[in-house]
RNA sequence: UCCACAGUAGCUCAGUGGUAGAGCAAUCGGCUGUUAACCGAUCGGUCGCAGGUUCGAAUCCUGCCUGUGGAGCCA
């Protein structure tokens, strides 16, 4: 009886004989010689088939397979230089459990329409796998770094009864007789959250009906949202540093393999380590202007472009903080030595990968809020709760939301968001 | 919503007014170290849809549909 394996374990039973459940990704033959190229989800191996070393029946099984066919393969796991992975697994035997016909994605190149109308199956190459992988390693180490820092994880409504800021369109729903609306932020509920718990974060998924059609937009998106009680701004900036440098770092010693596969620059990402350079909204006006944007004037948000041209002035991210009042959410607390600013930051990636971050210390004086529902037309009494919050206990706090496929299109060298999530929904796609 | 570009074989593309093409995939055959293997053969078409111009349209014109990239908005 063989040890049945995966194709992670290989290297712990070189010289022995296992049995793997594999699919096969491509086959090259050469009349007695065959070379499959196997995959199982835990990694790639090449298989080699002799013909005359195997039963008849066993050369006759290889030569039917077709790409993405599963079966059962037997084999002598060898350390071999010819190979990428140094293991190839010498084939003693083989058992189908499915002969796959018209695989539709062949090794040669294709279309992102094509691809993206069969991202069911696209997630099965190399290149996806690598990318996703990365993915996970960063919702691993954001649950490390928050359970390290006393933050525990608190989930938000997905289904609300207003909108979080009033500014982004939402999906309307119906909840029972009721309008509803599917979450854009869980962030004023994780307001509540920190008055209740102390130092919270969420992880979950957000929607945002805007006609965004963009490399760096999804419709459906996932964040993480972090929320601190007794935390000013300033604490908050080096929370998100030192949360930002040590994803990246997990990313570099667990994901090595899959940052080759991706081709990835990794002393880019090397140099991502805490502190991160900061330069005031006023300032990065004055730069802007220096690097030719005349038409950018104090008040006016920043686009694309001009995030760029910022990240391109620094190797590492680097927050932008105080913008004006006047382009900012309502509940961001003004700077008390000037109150046309407020205290915010947005992070901004290198290589014009764009904002991952946003974060502001909130406004914590009731009076001051109520202020602003009035003047923002938040007459809503769906909103009289986060009120309350001011009005029981209020305490300075903090928080920011990082949104995960930008950091991990950022990280990975990804192109493109939509090949950061497995199953992508973009303004005209919601297949399959 | 706006701007630009694209739609021809299962896939990636060439063809820009005169018989519908190539590579890959698939099928069959050959090859004992291949790395998007290679070699030979076979199969493969509503040229996005509708209308118009013309002796003749994949090709020119009009409208529409779909997609891609970007803007705005945002993470």
């Amino acid at each position: 009886m063989f040890m049945k394996i995966t194709i992670s374990e290989v290297s712990k039973y070189v010289g022995q004989e296992v049995k793997i459940g594999v699919w096969l990704a491509n086959k090259r033959s050469s009349g007695k010689i065959q070379f499959l190229q196997l995959r199982d989800g835990t990694g790639f191996i090449q298989g080699v088939i002799v013909k005359s070393e195997v039963s008849e029946e066993a050369w006759n099984i290889a030569k039917e397979l077709t790409q993405e066919s599963s079966f059962y393969v037997n084999g002598i796991v060898r350390e071999d230089h010819r190979s990428p992975s140094g293991y190839e697994l010498t084939v003693t035997d083989l058992s189908i459990i499915q002969i796959t016909e018209d695989y539709p994605i062949t090794p040669k190149e294709h279309g992102t329409e094509f691809l993206m109308d069969h991202r069911h199956l696209w997630l099965r190459s190399s290149r996806q796998h690598a990318i996703l992988r990365i993915r996970n390693e960063i919702i691993r180490a954001t649950y490390e770094f928050f359970n390290e820092h006393g933050f525990i994880k608190i989930d938000p409504p997905i289904l609300t009864g207003s909108s979080a800021e009033g500014t982004t369109d939402l999906f309307h729903t119906k909840y029972f007789d009721r309008d509803a609306y599917l979450s854009q932020s869980g962030q004023l509920y994780m307001e509540a959250a920190a008055m209740a718990f102390g130092k919270v974060f969420s992880f979950g998924p957000t929607f945002r009906a805007e006609k965004s059609k963009t490399r760096r937009h999804l419709i459906e998106f996932w964040m993480i949202e972090p929320e601190m009680a007794f935390t000013d701004h300033e604490e908050s900036l080096k929370i998100q540093e030192q949360y930002v440098s040590f994803i990246v770092q997990s990313v570099l010693k667990n994901c090595r393999m899959e940052l080759k596969t991706l081709d990835r620059d990794i002393s880019k990402l090397e140099k991502v380590q805490a502190p991160f350079p900061r330069i005031s909204y006023d300032k990065a006006i004055e730069l802007l202007k220096e690097k030719g944007f005349d038409d950018i004037e104090w008040g006016e948000d920043f686009g694309a472009p001009h995030e760029t041209a910022i990240a391109e002035s620094f190797d590492k991210p680097v927050f932008i903080t105080n913008y004006p009042a006047s382009i900012k959410a309502f509940y961001m607390k003004p700077d008390p030595d000037r109150e046309e600013v407020v205290l915010c930051a947005d992070l901004i990636a290198p290589e014009g990968y764009g904002e991952i971050i946003g974060g502001s210390q909130r406004i914590d004086d009731l009076e001051l809020l109520k202020k602003r529902y009035e003047e923002h037309n938040l007459t809503d009494p769906a909103y009289e709760w986060y009120l309350e919050l001011r009005k029981y206990g209020s305490v300075p706090h903090s928080g920011f939301g990082l949104g995960l496929e930008r950091t991990v299109a950022w990280i990975s060298g990804t192109e493109h968001v939509r090949e950061t999530i497995p199953f992508p929904r973009l303004l005209n796609r919601i297949y399959p």
